[in-house]
DNA sequence: TTCTATGCAAAATCTTTGCAATTAG
DNA sequence: CTAATTGCAAAGATTTTGCATAGAA
C-alpha cells in the first residue's frame, strides 16, 4: 500500500464514521503515513513541527492517534520504555514487530513467517477472542554491542 | 523452583551486591514469590497492606522493583495498559507470555513450546543481541466475548 | 559507625479533560 | 446552523527524586 492510498482510506474510514476534516489531523495522517516504523506521541508532535511546519497541539495528537486507534487505521506499540508508540496499520503490508535495543531506544521493525504461524496457531488454542498481538524483543543493537 | 527458594536466591543475590536486608523489600520479595503472573506497583502496594499487613510506601515500591529487576530476578511486562508489571523470574521455571483482555483488563499467562523455538530461532537472524523477549496477544476474555 | 533502606513530600512525565473558539458540511 | 475539530490550560495518573530518619552489618 502506498502512503497516499493509506491516507485516502484512513479519510474514507473517519468520513463512513462521520468525521469532518481537520488539518490537525490530516498533519497526523500525513505524518504516520511516510513513517516505517512506530512513533511516540512528543515525536509525533515534533515531527510535524520540524517536517511539516505544521503545529499540533499535544492534546490533538493523542485525541488523534486514540481515534485512529479505535478505527484500526493505528497500532499501539509497547517498546518497554514507558512511552507508548503509534504507527500506521496496513493490511495488504506484511504485519511485522519490534526490536529495542535497551541500551540507545533503537526501534527496529523485523518480520517471520514462522513466528507469525506460531502465534496463529497459538491463538485458535487459547482462552482468549485473539484480535491482535504484539511482540518485541529487547536487547543490544550492533552500535551497542560493539560490533 | 519454589516460592521459599526463589526468595532464598533473590536475597543472596541482593547479598552479593552488597546490599543489606530491609522489611519493605523482604516484604515484596514475599509478595511475588506468591504470585502467577504479574503485578503492577498499585497492586503490589495494595496487596502488601491487605494480605502481609504490611504497608510499603509508593516510592519504595519502585525502587525494590527496579533494583530486582536489574538483578534479572523480576521482569517488567508491558500489558498495553500504560501501567507496567511486574513478575518473578525463575530460570527453572517455564519462560511464560502473556494474554490481556482489553475488555476487562483481566492478564493472564501462557506459553507455547513452538512460539519459543521460532523466537529462538529468529533471535539468531536479527541485527540485535536479543537478552529477552516480550509476546502479549491481546483480544476478549470469555468472559467479555460472552461465551 | 558507616552505608543501605525507607518514608514522605515534592517534582517530573506522560496522558486526559474542560472549555471556548474555530471550522467543515 | 449544527456538530466536529482544535488549542490552551488545568487536572489526573504514574513514576522518580531529594532529603531526613531508621536500620543492618
Amino acid at each position: 500500500m502506498t502512503s497516499a492510498s493509506w491516507i485516502e482510506q484512513a479519510e474514507a474510514k473517519l468520513a463512513d464514521a462521520g468525521r469532518k476534516r481537520g488539518g490537525a489531523r490530516h498533519a497526523v495522517l500525513e505524518l504516520l503515513a511516510g513513517q516505517r516504523c512506530a512513533l511516540t506521541a512528543t515525536e509525533i508532535e515534533d515531527a510535524l513541527r520540524a517536517d511539516l511546519a505544521r503545529r499540533v497541539s499535544r492534546a490533538s495528537v493523542y485525541r488523534i492517534v486514540d481515534e485512529l486507534e479505535d478505527l484500526g487505521l493505528v497500532q499501539r506499540v509497547e517498546t518497554g520504555q514507558a512511552m507508548v508508540r503509534y504507527e500506521r496499520v496496513c493490511e495488504q503490508d506484511e504485519h511485522h514487530h519490534h526490536l529495542v535495543c535497551d541500551d540507545c531506544g533503537l526501534v527496529m521493525p523485523f518480520s517471520d513467517p514462522a513466528l507469525e504461524q506460531a502465534i496463529s496457531s497459538l491463538s485458535r488454542r487459547v482462552p482468549l477472542a485473539v484480535s491482535e498481538h504484539e511482540i518485541v524483543l529487547h536487547g543490544s543493537c550492533r552500535d551497542c554491542s560493539g560490533e
